[in-house]
DNA sequence: AGGTAACCGAGACGGTACGTCACGTCTTTAC
DNA sequence: GTAAAGACGTGACGTACCGTCTCGGTTACCT
C-alpha cells in the first residue's frame, strides 16, 4: 500500500481538502464513485452465497464489471474490502437512544452487537475475525475498523459507570470487556445458532449484573 | 471422505490389527507409521514458522518426503491434519490433580486451557478456530476434537457444582460455558498478548466467583 | 527451467532410457502425450489466425483444454512452444533426393528453404525470427532448433564443394552462408510476397553461380 | 489514429502550413517541443538498457515526466516512437562524399549501413525489424521510414550502374537489392557479433563484385 | 482583453495476459 | 493395497501495461 493508496483508503470523508490558506488540489482523474459502489455492492451480494474465504477478488471484479486493478488500487486485501463492504451497508449506524444510566448504555450496546452478529452479517464477521488470525495486515484492519471502536465504546461506558459507582470499583477495564463481549463472540464462533433472540434479550442484562456494584 | 478413510482417520491407535483368536488380516501393504509420524512432525515443524492458512499440504508432503496422496488418504483436510498434529504433541495430556470441590475443578480446567493457549500452540489453535469458520467440514472437526471435549468437561463440573449448591441454581449450562470460556477465547482472538501469566492466575478465580452461589 | 524440465524439453526421443547394464527408471506419472499433442495442435491451429506475438499461452491452454501450468512445465517460453509446434507438423522432413554434386545439393537445400518459407509457416518463422531478437533465451532456442541445423547443412555442402573445386577456393564459410541464405531471409522479412515460385526457381541457381569457381 | 494525429505524425517538418492563398492556422495550444524532446530522449535512454519489446510506453512517460496521452497523441504505436527516437539521434545523417562511380556509391552506402547496424542502434533496429513482423501497422512504418529509403537509394545507384554498364545488364532490381542487403541483415539478425569492422571492410566490395559486369 | 480551442500532467478506468502457486485427483512403478 | 513420485486440469493470485478517459490547468491565437 503506497502513500497515495493509504490516504485514499483511510479517508472515509474527503472533506479535509481545504487547508488554512490554500486548497490542496488533487491531480489526475478522480476516483470513480460508481466503481467503488459497484465493488462494494458486488462484494455484499457475493457474500450472501459464499464465505469470505471462498470469495475471490476476481469474482468481485467480474460481478462489479470492474478491472481487478481497480480493486487492488483501493483496498490492500480481501479483509479490507469485505470490512468496508460490511460497514457500507445501510442501517448499520442507527444511533442508540439516550440511555438513562451507564448500565443501560452497556446493555443497549451489547444488544446492538448481538443483533448485528445475529444476521447474515454475523457469518461474515465471524469469517473476518478468522481471516484476521495469522495475517498481521488483516488483523490490524479488523481491529482498527471493527473491534477497537466497539471495545472503546463499551469501555467508555464502563469507565463512566465505575466513576459513578454503578459498577464495581475493582473492575479492570480489559477484564470487563472480556466478560461483557467474550461470551457473545464465543457463541458467534462456536455455536452461532445460539445467537438468537432469547440470548439477545437475556444475556446483556445478566452480563451487566455481573459487573455491577 | 470414503469409508476406508473414515475408518483410518478415526482410529487413533492402529494397534488393533491382531485379534484374540483369529487374526483379522488386512490385505496389501499396511499403513506406514513412519510416514504418519513424518507427516505430523513436518506439520508441527512448519507451523512454527507459518500460520495454518499459510501452511500448504504440498509443503508438508515435501518436508515429510511423502506423497501428497498419502496425506489425503488419511486426513480429509488441513484442519484435521493440523488438529492431529497438535494433539500428537507430547505433554498435552498431563492429568489434573484431584480437586477438592467443583469450583476448584473448574478453576484448574480454566488454568489448563489458558496455559495451553498461551504458548506457540495458542496461535495455531486460534487459526484453527478461524479456519473452521465458513467451512462446515473443518468446523465439525474442530468442534468434535477440541471444543466439545473442553466444553463437556467444564459443563460436567458446573453441573455437579450446581447440584451440590456450589454454583447458582439458576445457571443455564450454555450461559455458564460462555461466561467461563468466552473471555478466554475472546482474548486469544483479539488481544493474544494479554493471555499471560497474570491473566492465568487471576481470571479463573474471578470467573468462578461470577457463577458461584 | 529446472533440470527436470530441461531434460524433458530436450529429449525429442525418449529412447535413451536404457543404460549399459541397468535401466534408468522414471518415477511418477509420465508425461501425457495426449496433452502434449493437444497443445501443439492448438498452437498450430491458432497460428493460422494470428501472429506469434498475438498468440497467448492462455489461449493455447484454453483451446487445448489443458492447464496453463502444463504448458509452462514443458516449454520455457512461447518461442520454444511455437518452434516445436512448427517442426511437429507432418511433411516438414521430407528427405532430399541424392544430389549429383555439391552445387545441386546446395540448390536443393535452398529450394527447400524457400518452399518452407513460402507457406503459412513462413509468417510464423519470420515472427519467430523476430521474437528471438532482444530475448536471449528465445534467440538461443531459435538458433539451436532452426537456424543452426540449416546453416550447418548448407555449410557442409559448401565445404565439400570447395574441396572438390566446385566452388571458389577463397570462400569464407560465413560469407558463403550470408550470400546464399541472406537474400532469402531478407525477402521473407521485408517483402514476403516476393518469396514466390519464380523466386524459388531462379534464385538458388543464381546464388550458386555466385559462389562457383 | 484519427485525422489530426495522422497529420501531426506525418509532418516531419511543420513548414507546410501555408497554402496557396490562405494560411491554414491551427488553433489552440501548439505542440510542446519540450515534451516531444523529453519523450524521444527518454526513449533512447531506456533503449540503452532494454529491448524494444521490453520498452513500455508507461516507462517512457514516467521517465519523460509526461502524460501517457501525450505520447499516444503523437505516435500511433511503439514502433513509430522508437523509429523516430532512433532517427532523431544526432550524427545519423552524415552525408556521403561524392562517389566517383556507381560501384563506389553502392559500396559507400553498404558501408554506411553496416556501420549503422554495428552499434547500439543495431540491436534496436533488429528489434524494430522484428516488431514489424506480424503487425501490419508497424510493418508499414518500418518500411516507410527505414527500409524503403534505404532500398530506393541503393536501387537508384544500381539502376544507374546498369545503365552505365558498370553492373550486369541482366540484373533484376529486387534481386540486386537482396544480394546486396540480404547478407547484411541476415548477419544482423542471426549472428550480430559478426557485423564487425572486418565485415564492413570486406563485404561491400565483394558484394559489388558479385553484381558487376 | 477575453474567449476559446487544443494542449499538457496526472492518474484512474476496464481489460488482457502474465507466470506462479496450491489445490485435489490421477497414473505410474516399487514394495 | 499402500507408498512415493510427480503430472494433470483448475482456478485464483497479484502485477504489468495496454489504450482510453477525465480531471484541473496552461498556452497562444483570434476576435
Amino acid at each position: 500500500m503506497n502513500a497515495a493508496t493509504a490516504q485514499a483508503y483511510n479517508e472515509d470523508t474527503p472533506d479535509n481538502e481545504q487547508e488554512t490558506t490554500k486548497a490542496f488540489v488533487r491531480k489526475g482523474r478522480p476516483r470513480s464513485n460508481k466503481s467503488k459502489n459497484a465493488i462494494l455492492k458486488a462484494t455484499n451480494s457475493l457474500l450472501l452465497h459464499m464465505s469470505v474465504q471462498e470469495l475471490s477478488i476476481e469474482a468481485v471484479a467480474k460481478k462489479a464489471k470492474v478491472g481487478k486493478t481497480t480493486i487492488y488500487r483501493w483496498w490492500p486485501n480481501k479483509t479490507a474490502l469485505v470490512m468496508e463492504a460490511l460497514v457500507s451497508q445501510p442501517g448499520l449506524h442507527s444511533p442508540l437512544p439516550t440511555p438513562k444510566n451507564n448500565a443501560e448504555a452497556v446493555i443497549m450496546q451489547l444488544e446492538k452487537l448481538i443483533r448485528l452478529l445475529d444476521s447474515k452479517n454475523g457469518d461474515t464477521i465471524a469469517q473476518l475475525f478468522s481471516e484476521a488470525q495469522g495475517n498481521t495486515k488483516s488483523q490490524k484492519i479488523f481491529a482498527d475498523r471493527f473491534l477497537s471502536p466497539l471495545i472503546d465504546a463499551i469501555q467508555y461506558s464502563v469507565e463512566q459507570g465505575v466513576k459513578e459507582k454503578e459498577f464495581r470499583a475493582s473492575l479492570d477495564m480489559d477484564q470487563a470487556t472480556d466478560i461483557l463481549c467474550g461470551p457473545i463472540f464465543f457463541r458467534l464462533l462456536s455455536r452461532p445458532h445460539m445467537l438468537n433472540d432469547e440470548f439477545r434479550e437475556t444475556y446483556p442484562k445478566e452480563a451487566v449484573r455481573l459487573i455491577s456494584a
